[in-house]
RNA sequence: GCCGGGGUAGGGUAGUGGUCAUCCUGCGGGACUGUGGAUCCCGCGAGCCGGGUUCAAAUCCCGGCCCCGGCCCCA
């Protein structure tokens, strides 16, 4: 029996890894152009820095273990944490506001299911500096931008404001409260009367669906500024204040993107404003979000939208090895251009064809002996025809295939 | 952690309590010694693991592991 994967990991193919690639190309992209810039932090850290902020939920599905000093390490289970630890320890002094962004892997210790593993990855930005009505537009409009440019269609954008629920309760008990908000984040209405609290109050806010003087009554100006940010913006969103997310950091506006296509784990997306800071003395101001990267790229694939990346492939079949210099020579000149391989494998050239063919490759080089005359045959493989190239016209004849 | 469905070569599959465990595809080679996708031939490669029942288990039973999906929770 062969050694097998860990559960709740996945090994990436070629075809896997073309389409990641493309999905975190996107995501690359949009990012930078509006500013963001990438950071990477480290694979684990100490416990410490995920014990008081993180919240239970994500610390009990957490990769925890000692290294042989005896430090308590975490394998990072999100990374806006870590973001913040960096920003602290040496990005302090930037102009703000920063806007950094990363795509790495995260960790948790959950029952893997459909858009759920053991290792997953994450595709996050960060605003340090504000959290700004603008700043939250920006974020979400920018969100909404990453999956419009993927062709996604089915998702939805939730807006909330952790604030107002937690106001509301703020004379509970922190467990309780917990407790209660798990229940509405659950839908677990009518659990809600066994508490003692406003349960009217409570009800009328998670299922509101008032008008703007209502909703500015109870989540503030802020809120309704980045509606109309978002208005402007032609971003399609629902307000929802029954919102919990499970990080215990986020401490404002907060939102969701959820995309109805896929099964249990629909959350492709989630920030918000949070607080972080205090963990380190500090009054920092900040917002961002984070996708799974993993449920984007299923969710492509379930709505189809994957584009067909074709490009030209080269492959140069060598017939006699004393021709290998001017092989390389050709080489170096296909591949300032153009993907090429070479054979390798002492393929005879019918075989060295079918390889080439079954690989889907464009143009097959031939060095023999013509080479001592100055020429390389080029076969085009799609179409059949081969040609006999003078070398000196060679750089420009594949320039223009 | 819980619930349901699964697990036979790299991928897809067939079958039976008892010959050498199918077939397709794939991969390597040959027929064809410098020209592909066809054909033919040869080769490579498998019953998740452990235990039990049995003369005999891949097949039946139990436990575990893993995969798929759901709960919980999250991304």
């Amino acid at each position: 029996m062969a050694i097998s994967r860990v559960k709740g990991t996945r090994d990436f193919s070629p075809e896997d890894m073309k389409k990641r690639r493309y999905v975190e190309g996107v995501m690359r992209s949009v990012f930078e152009s509006y500013g963001y810039e990438e950071i990477l932090t480290p694979t684990f850290e100490y416990l410490e820095l995920f014990l008081k902020k993180s919240g239970e939920e994500v610390l009990k599905h957490a990769y925890i273990f000692k290294d042989k000093s005896g430090k308590d390490l975490i394998l990072r289970p999100e990374v806006t944490t870590p973001v913040i630890r960096f920003y602290v320890s040496n990005l302090r002094n930037r102009p703000h506001p920063l806007r950094l962004y990363y795509i790495t892997n995260c960790f948790r210790y959950e029952e893997p299911q459909a858009g759920r593993y053991r290792e997953f990855w994450q595709a996050g930005v960060e605003i340090i500096g504000t959290n700004s009505p603008e700043a939250m537009a920006e974020l979400i409009i920018m969100a909404d931008d990453v999956l419009k440019r993927l062709n996604i269609k089915h998702y939805e954008i939730r807006i909330g404001n952790v604030e107002v629920l937690k106001n509301l309760l703020s004379d509970v008990d922190d467990r309780i409260r917990s407790k209660i908000l798990r229940h509405i984040d659950k839908g677990e209405i009518e659990k809600l009367k066994e508490y003692d609290i406003n349960y009217e109050k409570i009800l009328s806010i998670i299922t509101f669906s008032g008008g703007r003087n209502e909703l500015e009554e109870i989540a503030g100006k802020d809120m309704l500024l980045l509606m109309d940010y978002l208005d402007d913006a032609g971003v399609r969103y629902k307000v929802d204040f029954s919102i919990v997310r499970g990080l215990d950091y986020y401490s404002g506006i907060v939102f969701e993107i959820h995309n109805n296509k896929l099964g249990a784990q629909k959350q492709i997306c989630g920030g918000g404003v949070y607080s972080l800071g205090e963990l380190f003395g500090f009054d920092i101001k900040a917002c961002g979000f984070a996708f799974g990267l993993d449920r984007v790229i299923l969710s492509a694939e379930r709505e189809n939208v994957l584009p067909e990346v074709s490009e030209r492939r080269f492959m140069l079949f060598l017939f006699d090895k004393k021709y290998y210099k001017k092989a390389l020579e050709i080489l170096r000149i296909v591949r300032k251009y153009y993907k090429c391989e070479m054979e390798i494998m002492r393929k005879k050239i019918k075989k060295s064809l079918e390889y080439a063919n079954s690989k889907g490759i464009d143009f097959f080089i031939i060095v023999g002996e013509e080479i001592e005359k100055g020429y390389i045959t080029i076969k085009d493989l799609k179409r059949n025809v081969q040609e006999e190239v003078p070398i000196e016209n060679f750089e420009e004849y594949i320039k223009n295939l």
